[in-house]
DNA sequence: TTGACAATAGACCGACCGGTCTATAGATTA
DNA sequence: TAATCTATAGACCGGTCGGTCTATTGTCAA
């Protein structure tokens, strides 16, 4: 299912196909899940935050510079995603781009999921020393960052510009790091 | 179309509804369009790409610091969305999303476009001052950031994340300008 | 053993998908 | 005017979509 919805997209994954894969009829599913289609997609989702969320720590623990932590996370990304022939990215933005303001329970669930995520790495952000207001917008650009390469490197079939944008933006960080004096804006 | 693609992705447009809203019959469609539908996207994208670009010199040119333009265009862009009332991110990330290694076409046009919108953006920075090497990671990071924040956004409901992620980049940018030694990565 | 209930199984439904095909209308030659 | 060719028009196709519905099969309590 995950690999699915990370591969085809919401609308681009067939329930048949799907529960073919499974090897389960559709009895099964409509039992479990009575909102369908949906419903079945919230439970990815957060199955896939909570991964995500544990992932995270695993890494940020490992290391005390949250910045080394994101250039090995980033790097790991593009290896995924090479060895997937490009195909697999990251299924939360997929589900994002598809669901339109009437999926309520889809879009709540992705806003919380990056709402978890980006708190996670704002905290790791501001236990390195950064104010907490400049960690929370830092946190806002590494996700963006990390969204935004994945879908570039996916269409051209190659990570450079994931890893180009990944240096840039840990160099940046890097700097605002080393000295304390916060940017102007 | 367009709106059609940027609002609900590539599968989530129906052809038929295409036409209805363009009062256009399927005979027209594939007399002008022997690719059907992933024809029309690419030609969708293609216009979507020649816009972006002709805008993006539009802002790069009034003023001659790129990053006073990024900061503008970030802006925009989430007054643009709001308006929308979230609907409507970019057509690109949705459509780069959805597609799979086998659309070979639609990426192709996917992947020149975001390398055409990277082309200027470094130079834009090159120009202003920037290495050329940090240019192009600069010009990467700038695009992802842009395509991400969207998608955060957009299923918040709200640009808190996308002005975050926004102002976290300018002032990086801003630091790393300003003050014309080389981050260390 | 029997009754009740949750879980499993899949046939089936109308709607719509992307795409093909034939028929007609309009333009352009000779 | 007749012939030719492009463009328009939409009926129609098989396939698949997400979802419903009726059986059947465990499972456990009485």
């Amino acid at each position: 299912m995950l690999d699915a919805l990370r591969t085809r997209g919401y609308h681009g994954v067939g329930l048949n196909e799907l529960l073919t894969v499974a090897q389960a009829p559709k009895g099964v599913l409509y039992h479990h899940f009575p909102g369908g289609k949906a419903e079945l997609a919230v439970c990815a989702i957060e199955s896939v935050v909570a991964k995500l969320c544990t992932d995270l720590d695993k890494v940020l623990q490992r290391t005390d510079d949250p910045v080394d932590a994101l250039g090995a996370w980033m790097a790991q990304a593009q290896r995924v995603l090479a060895s997937s022939g490009f195909a697999s990215g990251c299924p939360l933005a997929t589900i994002a781009l598809e669901s339109t303001p009437d999926d309520e329970a889809i879009r709540a669930a992705l806003a919380d999921g990056f709402t978890a995520i980006r708190a996670r790495l704002a905290d790791a952000l501001a236990r390195a020393g950064m104010a907490h207001e400049q960690a929370r917008g830092a946190a806002a650009l590494i996700v963006s960052a990390y969204e935004g390469a994945l879908v570039q490197a996916r269409v051209a079939g190659n990570v450079q510009a994931m890893s180009d944008a990944s240096e840039a933006l840990v160099g940046l960080l890097r700097l605002s790091l080393g000295r304390r004096d916060t940017p102007k804006a």
